[in-house]
DNA sequence: GTAAATTATTTTAAGCATAAAATATTTCGG
DNA sequence: CCGAAATATTTTATGCTTAAAATAATTTAC
């Protein structure tokens, strides 16, 4: 197949136009950074500082509450976004502090099974009252009527950043 | 002063709309959590395979790079919104591997100054590339036309957490 | 049936992050 | 001037995070 001469160039966007999609893709992302850190660093102080808890234990605790028989351990990485060597010192912990349990399944004994006690639910939900309070505080002043377009926004972001990293 | 019988509540939302709200902000969180931790996780794995290095020490010659007579190491913290115990180490390696220099004030011998080297100045131009292209690729299904709604509404976001961490 | 591949989980090594305490220097009040 | 407060930075203790290697159990292929 023959090319002509002075064939259009594969993006149909010029120079400066690319330039400008270049940096403003680099604005959205330290804007990002910027909201995720801020929001965090502020939740994290306040998990300390009122129940003595870090945000990835609590995280931990909230897959476990929405599963009542509780969920196989190998599950939790991929939930939670993180790896799996991550986690066992935060469920020994966990276990240890009396939350959750971790029981080797009859069937496959490389698998095992945690699910959470009575005692982790309540302090689980207690914890998650005040995270819910906590994020009302904190995004009080942003409008009401903007979240669902934000949310719609970010969802749409997350697809498209899911959809470059399965493509190759 | 007197208050009526049925005063109304101090929010002018009703049961039902402050639930909905409250859903509603929980859900932004985690949108906004996850898209962050997936392209930060991207970027990080790309730094470390492409160049064998940090995004932490990345920031900290991106900083450095608009600042060729230096920088207080005290600015570096606040500009990177991490604890400043958290930096001496990675600005400890940055020396060491000559990216940048830590020389003492002659003014104030408490203060020291951080100003990128030669070679750091080549190295980190070099990441800058790669880390644009890399985000250009990773937000390449994000349609353009929707880059700057969306930062301008996490400009807004952000102010609005801002608010509410000063307000007190 | 058994060796090899796969799967689930833990361990290890390295680095980032924080809070709180420690150190060193400068500035301020009297 | 000199002790106290303030400022800049480092150290320490604790915990999260990853990647890669190790361990253990199961499944698959022959």
């Amino acid at each position: 197949m023959a090319l002509a001469k002075e064939s259009p160039p594969v993006s149909s966007k010029n120079g400066a136009d690319q330039e400008a999609e270049y940096r403003a893709q680099t604005r959205l992302w330290l804007r990002l950074l910027a909201c995720t850190t801020l929001i965090e660093g502020e939740l994290r102080r306040r998990f300390r500082e009122e129940f003595d808890f870090t945000m990835p234990r609590f995280d931990v605790l909230a897959q476990l509450d929405r599963e009542p028989s509780g969920l196989v351990l190998g599950e939790l990485p991929k939930r939670l976004m993180v790896s799996a060597g991550n986690l066992t010192p935060i469920v020994d912990r966990l276990v240890e502090d009396g939350y959750i349990t971790r029981t080797p399944s009859a069937l496959d004994r490389r698998v095992q099974i945690v699910c959470m006690t009575v005692e982790g639910r309540k302090t689980f939900r207690r914890m998650a009252k005040s995270h819910g309070s906590w994020l009302a505080e904190l995004l009080a002043e942003f409008p009401a009527d903007k979240l669902d377009g934000l949310i719609g926004e970010l969802d749409q972001l997350k697809g498209a950043v899911r959809d470059s990293l399965e493509k190759p």
